[in-house]
DNA sequence: ATTGTATATTTTACATTGTAAAGTAAACTT
DNA sequence: AAGTTTACTTTACAATGTAAAATATACAAT
């Protein structure tokens, strides 16, 4: 009795479209486009139909489009690995990946990493994007470790490697890097130090 | 001819105030309670008041807030330096302080290096600030260079040391390092591997 | 067929915000 | 006393997120 319940495959459905809708207006016109009228407006419904997708509203939306974004970064990482290479070699290619990946798309990068207190807890998917995304070098540098008997937890060296990098690019993202030293020299500085610090031990 | 223009110096002396009060209402709760008639009503004036000293509104009161925070880690910073450590460290010590301060006041240093896009192109003081906060390190390491005849560029050292802190630091806020390891730990092992990276040419 | 009811969606309404524009008050000169 | 310039307030408005109420829809039961 009674009008029926769409099926969970549309539900999903509906949340996909207005996720895109989202990251559209994210895409060409940025944080502040992104408002739940011009979502609604998109995708032809009232202002209130979202809610009955995400009901946690914007901020709930805003979560799937950093989500989605951690994904592209990810896929955008594996591709940098190539099985004829070396370790370090690898290890390289993956910094170099995430640089491209962060001058590519800036605003997103801007977003996945944007802080607000508390969503990492309220939406553990956010975390769990950003761990697959980080998984590939993580298990690269665990087997480097072992294959050359370095002392440091692998683990440790896998998150200062990851930070390392992060820092330059935020940093540069926020326009305080100093503008003689592009991007890409302070990227072979870095890594040439930390790859001879890593194996003198 | 016509009412006095008030002075320079009462001039910013109401700046001033403004500023207080949005720092204030940053303190206790957050980017958020920052609002122009939260302001207003600090410091007992109409909710137009502000843009008197303010012309740019909101966006610049905040852009001066944020300049403050960035000379209170000046100054945070500049305890860390005591002449009588040997460079390394001291390189260290500033390290131990930059993480020090980031966790004892996370909101103003997540307020400090949040992207707003052409900020720093329309409030230049937030570079200035930004360049006097690194200033002390890049000195430091400019000298050391210097002692140790170590090859590379010093500025360029001193981006990627002042580069990968950040990373860490920013990463720990955002709750996208893995909890078994502490800030403290990660910043131990980030030290080590530099310095002996950086000895090692 | 009509009525009832559960679900889906829209409409309406409201509080909050930044800020433009118009209005008012104050203090000086002439 | 009148005028003018500066300081400040009041009013007004558009945008936004979202709560609450209203409506539409599609089925079941009678």
């Amino acid at each position: 009795m009674g009008r029926p319940a769409i099926s969970e495959a549309e539900f999903e459905k509906e949340q996909e479209r207005i996720r895109d809708a989202a990251q559209t207006l994210f895409e060409q016109g940025g944080r502040d486009a992104v408002t739940l009228r011009a979502i609604s407006n998109t995708i032809g419904s009232s202002a209130m139909q979202p809610y009955r997708y995400f009901p946690d509203g914007k901020e709930e939306i805003l979560a799937t489009v950093k989500a989605r974004a951690f994904d592209r970064f990810t896929l955008h990482l594996s591709n940098a690995s190539s099985r004829d290479l070396g370790d370090i070699a690898q290890l390289e290619a993956y910094c170099e990946r995430y640089v491209d990946f962060a001058l590519s798309d800036p605003s997103s990068f801007s977003l996945m990493y944007e802080q607000k207190i508390d969503e990492e807890t309220k939406y553990p998917e956010l975390i769990a994007a950003e761990t697959r995304a980080r998984k590939p070098v993580l298990d690269l540098i665990k087997q480097a470790v072992e294959t050359r008997n370095i002392e440091d937890d692998a683990e440790k060296i896998a998150q200062i490697l990851w930070a390392s990098v992060h820092g330059l690019v935020m940093l540069h993202l926020s326009g305080q890097l100093k503008p003689g030293n592009s991007l890409k020299d302070l990227g072979e500085v870095l890594a040439k130090t930390l790859k001879s610090g890593l194996l003198s031990n």
